[in-house]
RNA sequence: GCGCCAAUAGCUCAGUUGGAUAGAGCAACUGCCUUCUAAGCAGUAGGUCAGGGGUUCGAAUCCCUUUUGGCGCGCCA
């Protein structure tokens, strides 16, 4: 991992402490405790490469001028060791520093060295991390909120795994309870249609209505013909969830692995129904006296943790519900095998379970406080500046895989990392499917397929590129080269604060103004120049620069073309 | 009714945990290719940060309140 720029926060921090306390003792500012301060990047590069407020933030505890606090620490501090070399104070008294030239060549370096490893952090601790993603209802195709759902949970493990977490992905099928019952009845009356005809068996209210049912019924009848007509409902409907699941679960499947996600386990609730670990599970709230019965169904007392009501465990039929049964799931991921952090990506319309389930960890003894939700906003999709519901195609809602028809994985996968997950967002189809440079995904590959070609050329010419002296990395000093060094810099601590707020969307962004700064680089430093060093120097700043890009896209299993 | 999330440029969205003159991208307008990809760059214009109070050196950011949207409050999942 990249030493310099994680360290040098925390020496600066350490540094203006020790510049404090010496402050302190040699009376230039009263005794007092040093309160917490932020340590930024300023927006204004006039405002130095970082800067604290220390000086204002301190300044009630030491009762003292903000001015005075920051010519203290600026008399005391000691920047020997540091790859400052330079300080001001400015305006109500922020302190702001300046790198030293040695800081820029030592990024070119720090990256030409670790390539495809430069972003990489133990800030994990190689923890186990489990991210439990799209878990889509498997009586059906997916839809637009799983596709969104992929892509956020997706490239969130992949965050993690960089950030040092090792991180495992999973999808949660609820093969088991009412929903499976609804399937069954769904199945069972669109069979019964082929050969009895519509009028006879009406679809009841609480059925799928869906053309996916109707498909799966008639291939079912393809393969059986009229056999299952005689024999019992109860095996009739068994006959017709075994049938239909897994072929629903291989859709999935294939589809989700076009989307480039593939899941380290698939895990199937019906399992915890049939290892007895839901019966446990409510055991354990039991003999925790969390349980109670009531109108034939037993009871769990959510109210004494905090939730507004009480919820079901085991219905007035002796079947347990979907909490119940989602309790022990998340137990059997902390316990049974041993995840010290589990994150769940749900819909928004899920916000209300989120505090429930979380104590209801506490309530089996376990810590809620590892269960993390990551709630994201349902995606509208606009098309011509409007929104539209339904496909044209199938005239069903748009599912997944009608994305897909239509866009590119890439542009998806993107697309969808671009908003925060907690933002509603709008997908526009005309942009995400336009190869021009509105839209964003292009104009990243771009940067890369430009300095491929760049090198390409330069080959052509017989010019290698090669290891650069640090004077010769020296010459990168213009604004351009600066302020692309300097962003590079910034990427390990970018995966950081991805990983810690669980927001993958802050990667997405960040690549776009490496983007951004790679093309203002482009256009006016020339990397084919006269200065034999220089070029060199510049090439040496080109493979940093597709060294991240790619090392981004390839973690977002996004292409990093060579040419465009 | 109670609760959760939101409201920032014409549109889509950022705003680094309270910092300096609120930023991008699209759309609009003006420039830049007979030397490395114009899928690019430079520039112009665009704002009462939904409204109103409060907290302090300092608020888009924190608290209260009003308004407007989205969602949730099942022996559904």
């Amino acid at each position: 991992m990249s030493k310099i720029v994680n360290n040098i926060v925390d020496n600066l921090r350490k540094a203006i402490i020790e510049a404090i306390n010496s402050a302190i003792s040699s009376g230039l500012i009263p005794k007092g405790d040093i309160p917490e301060f932020n340590i930024e990047v300023p927006a204004d590069k006039l405002h130095g490469d970082y800067s604290s407020n220390v000086a204002m933030a301190s300044a009630k505890e030491f009762k003292c001028s903000p001015i005075k606090i920051a010519q203290a620490i600026k008399q005391s501090i000691n920047l020997n060791d540091s790859m400052f070399n330079k300080l001001e104070i400015a305006g109500p008294g922020f302190i702001n520093f300046f790198l030293s030239k040695e800081f820029y060549s030592s990024i070119v370096e720090d990256i030409l060295s670790l390539k495809e490893n430069y972003g990489r952090s133990n800030f994990g601790k190689n923890q186990k991390v489990m991210v439990e993603f799209v878990s889509a209802n498997p009586t059906g195709p997916m839809h637009m909120g799983n596709a969104r759902g992929g892509a956020l949970g997706d490239c969130l493990a992949s965050v993690l795994d960089i950030a040092g977490y090792n991180v495992k992905r999973e999808f949660y099928i609820n093969d088991a309870g009412n929903q499976i019952e609804k399937f069954a009845l769904s199945l069972e009356t669109r069979y019964l249609q082929i050969f009895k005809g519509e009028e006879s068996y009406p679809l009841p209210e609480d059925s799928y209505h869906g053309e996916d049912i109707k498909e799966r019924a008639q291939e079912f009848a393809n393969l059986y013909g009229d056999s299952y007509l005689k024999v019992d409902t109860e095996v009739r409907r068994k006959a017709l969830v075994d049938f239909a699941l897994p072929k629903n679960i291989e859709k999935m499947k294939s589809d989700l692995k076009k989307y480039r996600i593939e899941f380290d386990k698939w895990f199937y609730e019906s399992e915890l129904h049939k290892d007895g670990e839901v019966k446990d599970t409510i055991e354990i709230l039991k003999n925790n006296g969390l349980t109670y019965e009531k109108d034939g169904a037993l009871w769990y007392k959510a109210t004494s943790f905090g939730s507004e009501k009480d919820e079901v465990l085991i219905r007035k039929n002796g079947v347990p519900t979907y909490f119940a049964a989602d309790i022990a799931y998340h137990r059997n991921k902390f316990l049974k095998r041993g995840f010290d952090i589990c994150i769940d990506v749900w819909g928004a319309d899920h916000h209300g379970h989120v505090a429930r389930m979380k104590r209801a960890m506490d309530a089996i003894s376990l810590d809620g406080d590892k269960l993390e939700i990551v709630l994201m906003q349902l995606v509208r999709l606009v098309r011509n500046g409007e929104v539209v519901r339904m496909s044209k195609r199938t005239g069903k809602a748009i599912q997944l895989s009608d994305l897909l028809d239509e866009v590119s994985v890439d542009a998806a996968r993107f697309i969808f990392n671009m908003r925060e997950p907690t933002a509603q967002m709008e997908f526009d189809l005309d942009l995400a499917v336009k190869q021009e440079a509105q839209n964003p995904v292009y104009y990243v590959q771009y940067a890369h397929a430009r300095i491929c070609s760049i090198l390409k050329n330069l080959n052509k010419e017989n010019i290698k590129p090669r290891s650069c002296t640090k004077e010769e990395l020296l010459l990168l000093n213009s604004d351009e080269e600066k302020d692309l060094i300097r962003h590079l810099a910034a990427y390990t601590n970018e995966i950081i604060e991805s990983a810690k707020s669980y927001n993958p969307a802050r990667i997405t962004r960040y690549v776009i103004d490496v983007a951004t700064l790679f093309h203002k680089f482009y256009n006016t430093c020339r990397v084919n120049c006269n200065d034999e060093s220089l070029m060199q120097a510049r090439i040496s700043l080109c493979l940093c620069v597709k060294t991240v890009i790619s090392n981004i896209l390839t973690m977002f299993k996004i292409s990093v073309p060579e040419s465009m």
